[in-house]
DNA sequence: GGGCTGTTTCCTGTCGACAATATGTGCAAT
DNA sequence: ATTGCACATATTGTCGACAGGAAACAGCCC
């Protein structure tokens, strides 16, 4: 790499907006994958990337590590955070539970001028669908329930949905390297299905969808890592 | 206030222990209500008083700031997190939810020594009613149910229920300094049987127990903040 | 007397430098 | 060949200093 390297951004950026840019650029990348979990994350380095002193890196790293995003070890560097395949269940039950909630409290609230936003992220959703563009998808598909979960006008589970799904993002991302169309288009309708629950204010029908829905889901990602667990080995390659 | 004043420690800390112990002792003070919520957190006053330089502190702010603890002023000061009252009715679903996750989780996962941890949080919590002390109380109540999360083997449940829980302790310090001792001794009680019910791997009981232990909890809260809005306003003081 | 405007002051955001610690490397001894 | 130790290196944790913004204050105009 040549020195001198203009740094991502040559406008002298406002005070206080350092930190902010640079956690959001790397959360980005870490939730793409386009940083792998495990990869080193250098000060240093940062800091030429991003034309900045170390003190907005080191800010910007402390809350991705507060996050979950990033893991820091003491008096060393700190890493993309890995993804535990065996905490994978835990995740789950956790994802399956707040998909119920947040759909049930939506359902408890939902009025015409609420759905305007839910309708706007599904057609989102169906639009990355049928372009086939994985990236798009996984990030409208988050938002899509996150709109459900404002509605539901619970902060708490709000705040807490939103980190389960920024961590299944990095899963999904994995997932969908290999997906056939046909399942997100399945996808499509669920969401119709809840959307449609959801306006009916029918609580107990939208927890059976939520509910089938995470179904889904989870049995998707588990024959995607059972698929992949089950190749063969090749024992003569030690 | 005498200048050079002695600074909290004296001993000169370990290389990395500087952000932590900042850490730990201001998120104590504002769980225990000793820093009042609204109160300013000036970086240059608290670098005086814990005799470092403002670097560890910020960091310490930073972490505390995703707690949800403290509110950062973007270039202005920090301050204690608010207490929201208007909040409260979706605290109160959040902690009753998690009150039913983590017992059932623990009810289907008991294992006879999993048991000793809890009957000691158990114990420290009979103990502190004994003594009538609160802020005892507080916490120990806090670690007995943070033990019945771990036993549940759900991360992220802990993580989150751990976080409700601390918040809960400022509203909960609030309560208790009106406290009567008729209703702690009740908890005790409700323990014991939601120790009985996990004990005997029993997922229904040990839910309806959480159940009715959170209404419990919530109704005593409410309770006293109707009693508090309900004192007479002098409309001749204006 | 009240409202607007320029100034002052305080505090934060950012910077570059130094010190401490963990890892990797080379050498010697068993 | 492997283990142990000393050294070198790389990267973090901490520090003091400077600059930029926002609130507080004073002065001026109406």
């Amino acid at each position: 790499m040549a020195k001198n390297e203009p740094a991502e951004t040559d406008i002298p950026r406002t005070r206080g907006s350092g930190t902010q840019s640079v956690y959001t650029i790397l959360r980005r990348e870490i939730l793409a994958m386009t940083l792998a979990p495990g990869s080193p994350l250098d000060e240093v380095r940062l800091s030429e990337r991003f034309g900045m002193s170390r003190t907005p890196i080191r800010e910007a790293l402390l809350r991705l590590s507060a996050d979950g995003l990033v893991t820091t070890l003491p008096n060393r560097n700190t890493i993309v955070a890995t993804i535990d395949f065996a905490s994978l269940p835990p995740y789950f039950d956790a994802l399956t539970l707040m998909y119920r909630v947040t759909t049930r409290g939506a359902a408890m609230r939902a009025t015409p001028q609420a759905m305007g936003e839910i309708r706007k992220r599904q057609a989102e959703f169906a639009a990355a669908v049928a372009a086939h563009d994985a990236f798009a998808m996984i990030e409208a598909n988050r938002e899509f329930h996150v709109a459900i979960a404002e509605l539901a006008g619970n902060a708490y589970y709000t705040t807490f949905f939103a980190r389960l799904l920024d961590e299944g993002r990095r899963i999904l991302r994995l997932y969908y390297r290999t997906f056939d169309d046909r399942l997100p288009r399945q996808y499509v309708d669920e969401h119709e299905e809840m959307i449609a629950a959801i306006e009916a204010r029918d609580v107990e029908r939208s927890d059976r969808l939520a509910i089938k829905h995470a179904e889904q889901i989870v049995r998707q990602i588990q024959d995607y890592i059972a698929r992949d667990l089950g190749q063969p080995i090749d024992l003569a390659a030690s």
